[in-house]
DNA sequence: CCACCTATCTAGACAGTGTCTAGATACTAG
DNA sequence: CTAGTATCTAGACACTGTCTAGATAGGTGG
């Protein structure tokens, strides 16, 4: 294999790409549940097994999708800079509508990046789990950052108060995305309650 | 049919019922998606089509296993009445960690009552949404208690509010049961976490 | 008491699914 | 040019949910 082209044209070229690319989309207009390897493969021109010799199985197809997924977001999360025009309690608000916005505009990427389909089982994928890392991390460096400017409540454990302010903004966002909080309209007034609960400066 | 017993000794008996036990049995054991209708025949012993004269599809069994679950939680619920020698804040903890220990102890049928199997698809099952409204409520109610007594946000909408309490809470059992918080002996610090930066009250 | 009706149950079939095996193909390195 | 290997295909297997047509048996009206 030369080392300027990971993947010259062979056969059918970058099927591995394809693939993923083909199945984003089929999970965002069908839903995770709807996704068949069989139509996949038809979909991309390939026979139903070809799929195989890029991933061991489609677990592995939808932890790629998810990585993929993971990796956008972390560019989108660095790029996110605090506007220090607006005060900083607008800010944590800002910064739930933006997380609970994101799965709302993509409910099937989110379920996957974020759901039972790829966690609940204990997997050992590393390269899934170094994609998600930065997430995680970035939520506590955000939190650590909010509890030394005041706007956060500096007695709390950082890491605890960051898996609750996490938690709250999942949660939200799932009972949206789930279907249980049925108007998606009420994402600015549900967020604006909710960081005005964690804000510790009065507004 | 007469009108004392429901469904008298018949055929078969109470298919409904026993057909209603084994598959939460299964669930509970397997999780939703290892359930089919046709081991759930064959563990009953009936043949795989005869479920289908008492549940329209798959989900209507679902909808009947989560029906049950709000039934059962409903009942849990109204027998929580605080406890008067702990004070109120420490009540809010409580509440929040029996929710979450809740879920964490009965993790696929919470899935099912309050996750996307159920509701994803726009329902038209009254009985079900009969079922779960008490849950909803019961929420919004305690929320205005403790709005009253000084212990949460009086400045908050209580409508608002209760959705994200409950979006906190469900937040952080779908983090925990879905395997990404992965120690469950955290519960205590989170919900303590959580219930404190609610808790309008200095602890 | 008997015939009928209808609730209930069964067997068979169909169209899907994920994934295993064996074999064909085509590029690449030696 | 040959051997090896990555890639792809076809076939098969064991599942799945659910539709159809037919069997069975309990309750009911005459």
């Amino acid at each position: 294999m030369s080392n300027n082209v990971k993947k010259s044209n062979y056969h059918h070229g970058d099927l591995r790409e394809q693939l993923l690319k083909a199945a984003t989309k089929m999970i965002r207009e069908n839903g995770i549940d709807q996704l068949s390897l069989r139509k996949l493969a038809g979909l991309v021109g390939v026979s139903r097994t070809a799929p195989y010799h890029h991933f061991k199985d489609k677990n592995e197809l939808l932890c790629a999708i998810a990585e993929q997924g993971f990796r956008e977001r972390s560019k989108t999360m660095e790029s996110q800079v605090g506007d220090a025009n607006t005060d900083s309690s607008a800010q944590l608000k800002e910064y739930m509508v933006e997380y609970v916005s994101f799965a709302q505009q993509n409910p099937e990427i989110y379920e996957l990046m974020f759901g039972r389909t790829i966690w609940k089982q204990q997997i050992d994928n590393k390269s899934l789990k170094d994609s998600a890392y930065p997430s995680f991390q970035h939520q506590l460096a955000v939190t650590k950052k909010w509890q030394e400017i005041g706007l956060l409540d500096q007695q709390a454990n950082s890491l605890r108060l960051s898996q609750v302010i996490w938690g709250t903004m999942h949660g939200i966002a799932k009972l949206l995305i789930d279907g249980i909080y049925k108007d998606s309209s009420q994402i600015e007034e549900i967020c604006e309650c909710a960081a005005s609960q964690f804000s510790q400066v009065t507004n």
